[in-house]
RNA sequence: GGAGCCGGCCGGGCGGCCGCGGCCCUCCUCGCGGGGGUCGAGGAAAGUCCGGACUCCACAGGGCAGGACGCUGGUGAAAGUGCCAGGCGGGGCGACCCGCGGAAAGUGCAACAGAGAGCAGACAGCCCCGGAGCUCGCUCCGAGGUGAUGGUGAAACGGUGAGGUAAGAGCUCACCAGCGCAUCGGGUGAUCGGUGCGGCUAGGCAAACCCCGUCCGGAGCAAGACCAAGCAGGAGGCACGGGUGGCCCGCCCCCUCGGCCGUAGGGCCGGGACCGCCUCCGGGUAGGUCGCACGAGGCGAGCGGCAACGCUCGUCCCAGAUGGAUGGUCGCCCCCGGGGCUUUUUUGGCUCCGGGACAGAAUCCGGCUUAUAGGCCGGCUCCACGA
RNA sequence: GCGGGCGUAGCUCAAUGGUAGAGCCUCAGUUUUCCAAACUGAAAACGCGGGUUCGAUACCCGCCGCCCGCU
């Protein structure tokens, strides 16, 4: 399975956050939206605020939460937004994966 | 054996499985595709404290203001404590470490204590003179002398000795320390050593104002260049061509159109809008390519130099993302800590659990500073013991 | 990337080279039948580490934290 696209625009981010469905985990807050056409490839954009850490951890969370959507999560016809919060640096990667999946799929 | 100082280096390794980014090659069903090869974070990539390269502001000068720096000589493209070597001063038993223009240009500052704190000062003390008293080795009163003694303070206007004196005092002398001038010698120099003379003392703080010397234009790769796409302008102010940057001065240079003159550089005359800048409101776009990865480059030899470093030769090509790649997961080994077992101690073996730092390139480079689990190497000092 | 500002009692702020102060809060006491108010008293601080100075909250250097601009 591939990676999704990433999300980049502000536009986009503010698209997937008001108008997705929003579920919490225990590392962090996801915003899913069914895609404008249903087989577009998956969006997938974090959002990880710098008080959970520098820049080391930061992107070690946002590249665990992508190789965790990769895993298990639907690879077309979603939009999914990830905040994370700063457990997600020390979550276990097998409870991360099927976490997401769950969270994704559940739309 | 113990304690310590200085410098340099590494900063997990190997292998599965699944993935990511750049470049090259290749295949086809040509696309947002497949396959192969290759490269893919750091010693600090960090903080942004300095300095440069590079780009734009069209370009160079003088002064003022402002800022930075400050022993000497090297080295380096440059630089606040860049680095190396040296000088002086201070600290430490020592290896070593720390500091560095000027306080005899001017202004200013020093709480409390203390008699007195900046051309210093009589509280006690000491001494002399005059007077009075007396138990006649003194006491009291008054006028003076004195910076040797005490006490205060961070700091009290050289130290020791002798002479001198009523008591004292650089008042005088000798030596020492320190200062100035002259001079000799060593050193490129900072400065060191010596000789002579002078006057006897000139305090501290410039990370207080300041003085002297040296240096400094501004912005920053979101610089800047090109392409594509796209909308809708309006109000006010400035200027009446622009350029100079914080300010001033002088000077110089550059636009366009028409006409004339000149071989030409250019000159003269006349005209000058589209437009420009600033502020506010509103609208559109925020895509691509270049800059952008060969450089003050890395590694290895040789030579020169105490060294920093330089020169020559050989060899290598070594990240270029753009919501931002270099990862996820598993196994083995290694290191550290803890528990259990093994025959007791030391050494060791087996097994289980936990941990392995600080930290992520964004134009590039040279430094500085800060963070950092654990480990390796080299040089040196002191103490104790032994030979 | 470039630049600026601020860290002082639990909170909000002063003082600027010598002893750190005010208001609110807290605690104790007086007063009151009790509470409140009032009065009296007390506790409590210069972000951290070096340096300059006799002496640093202040001056200089380096860290840490927070806030704010510009592009």
């Amino acid at each position: 399975m591939k990676h999704p696209r990433s999300l980049s625009s502000r536009r986009d981010f503010r698209r997937v956050m008001h108008t997705g469905a929003r579920k919490r985990s225990s590392f962090g807050t996801f915003y899913v939206v069914r895609a404008v056409e249903d087989n577009a490839v998956s969006s997938l954009g974090l959002a990880v605020p710098r008080r959970v850490g520098g820049a080391v951890t930061r992107n070690r969370i946002k590249r665990r939460l992508r190789e965790a959507y990769r895993a298990g999560a639907p690879e077309r016809g979603f939009d999914v937004v990830i905040q994370a919060r700063p457990e997600a640096a020390h979550v276990d990667f097998q409870q991360l994966a099927e976490e997401v999946s769950r969270l994704v799929a559940a739309q």
